[in-house]
DNA sequence: TATGAATGAGGATTCATTCAT
DNA sequence: AATGAATGAATCCTCATTCAT
């Protein structure tokens, strides 16, 4: 039965598939096989609709990150002062969806590869860096400029940081929790900056 | 050319391999073939002394666990107070040995392995276990215990973030500007904590 | 050339090609590699189909086992003197695709690995007791029963022995010789039987 | 500490422990480092004895031939009636030493390479065909000549058939039992051949 | 004589990819 | 559009054999 427009359904269907089957094995177990069984269709239809597991692999980490992205937006509308914005991009990464036992394992298994492959290489880093880009706008009204830039660096260290242990404690890591530590963390930042003036 | 007394070279021979093997292509991408190639002898080897790859990685996880605590107990001989106790605890984490591109990109892989591979989780989880209580039990004697805990856990978390951080910068972070970062971030905790008193 | 419904066909086309690989090399020299190229297919596809090579030799021992039972039925149709039923149980055993240099061979190759592989001695037993309990059912109507129990022993370990005679003599011996020297044996005893009535 | 002398015994040493290892777990699994094992040699001395591993084969073969003789050598010492003759051949054939589970098993594993290996069917067919004509000797004294032939046939036959069903159950077949058989289907014949003179 | 380290060929198995239907 | 049969390359592992000691 195929419909007309069944492309992009069909994609996200794998998409999420595969993203699921990452969750489930790992990186280095996926099989293109596996992921069509989760998808519940064949195992040629992914080399139709993408043209190979590589390639498969740079959407699902494209709309992970796609959806990162959509959701600091969403954070962000209508925050205007630097502060409540920070925190709002710092919030984006701790929503269900960024979080989730999945999600995570999703990102450490993005990670562990990105090293290795150009493409995967290219979309951390286009992202990693506009983390960084986006803090720093924010955080340059709030410190003086070396200051602001060693907040950003470890800010986006320890979001980071708090992902991969919650991948490896297996979801135990409450997203709530993790992003309370990273307010704190600025609170005392901020805080001794207010005094020094 | 057997020799008498080589199981102990040969093993660390494997190991060493392994890691720069990972190193050069990731986890999914090592293959025992690879390694022994690396390591300059032929693949069979391997299974004579580590009974199969699975093992082998097994070992080559427990020796860098190994040296992250020997640079532990090495960085903490004859200091006696608790601020240069848990400084020295950090330290470790950014030697040479355990922040070189090779070892970050090794944790890294490690890392997405261990929610997959029950042996390797099990270390994982061992190591985070005592890397949390050696920091507790200096912290309670400078912070007040809830405040205590979330300190050990953020500065674990920037830890292993900023780990994987240079794992994906390709080495380009410098092991002395991360281990900065976490220290300047304790410089803030404590000295509100003392100012406060 | 994928069509629908192959499945069949290539199962049984792969049980044929493990029974003749079997023949031109025994049990412990056949390879996967070489049982799909006698069956003309690449070797991946006797995973697809079986599993393994272990299920495909047990799925070849299982046809062998079906056609004799096939056989046995054959000879039995619309025969009711036990004399006859049981001449033509031990003839079912004699037949060309049981008692071919091949079949035979295929045989001894089965009973020497029953031993040690689970499956394959399930099947074995399985077969054994059905042999024993068809000749016992007869023979109990022609002799008294210790007679019959130990008539129906010999029959088939005879049946059994002459079929690897025939595997070692490398299919010289001849079946309807085989088949003559068990019916004459059956005739002395049956014949001293009426005797002493 | 070499001995002087000790060949003869490290080969015998590993004969047995060859036949130890094909009983435990067959002909297509044994391995050169498991027989070593079982001996508690270094497998390289095999090759240093038997130059490989199957000339061992062949040798452990030879072994069990040559007690098989030794046995029919010991059962016909002082007997001169043939009738006795012809018993004491087949009562060889059902000695500890050659219907042991152990023996009957490795029976089974060299008749099932026999017909791929030249040397082990060279062994099998000079033996077949002495125990063969040591019937036939005897036989002919007793029955007219095509009988006679059919005797031995059967015999030998029945025999070998006795011995593998033992080997197939596993050794629960009594050594006693199976000889009492074939004397039982002798009986018949010679008493018919009484009777009819 | 005896060891066991080391090799390398060969085998089973997995899997991405192709393609006829 | 979708299937799943089929392939073949790649991988892990086994094992007989060699050889320095």
């Amino acid at each position: 039965m195929p419909k007309l427009g069944m492309a992009p359904i069909r994609r996200q269907q794998l998409i999420d598939a595969t993203i699921a089957a990452i969750g489930e094995s790992g990186f280095s177990n996926i099989t293109v096989s596996r992921i069509s069984q989760v998808a519940g269709v064949s195992a040629g239809i992914i080399h139709h609709y993408f043209g190979g597991k590589n390639e498969l692999l740079e959407a699902a980490m494209r709309s992970l990150l796609r959806d990162l992205h959509a959701q600091t937006l969403a954070h962000l509308a209508g925050l205007h002062d630097s502060e409540s914005r920070v925190r709002a991009i710092i919030d984006a990464n701790f929503t269900p969806s960024q979080f989730s036992p999945q999600a995570v394992t999703a990102w450490l298994a993005f990670w562990s590869q990105a090293p290795y492959v150009p493409a995967l290489r290219r979309l951390q880093r286009v992202n990693a860096a506009r983390l960084q880009s986006n803090l720093l706008v924010e955080l340059r009204r709030l410190l003086p400029d070396p200051e602001a830039k060693r907040t950003a660096a470890w800010v986006s260290a320890l979001i980071d940081g708090l992902s991969l242990r919650s991948a490896l404690a297996g979801g135990t890591l409450d997203g709530e929790a993790a992003r309370a530590l990273v307010h704190a963390q600025l609170d005392c930042i901020l805080s001794r900056s207010t005094d020094s003036h």
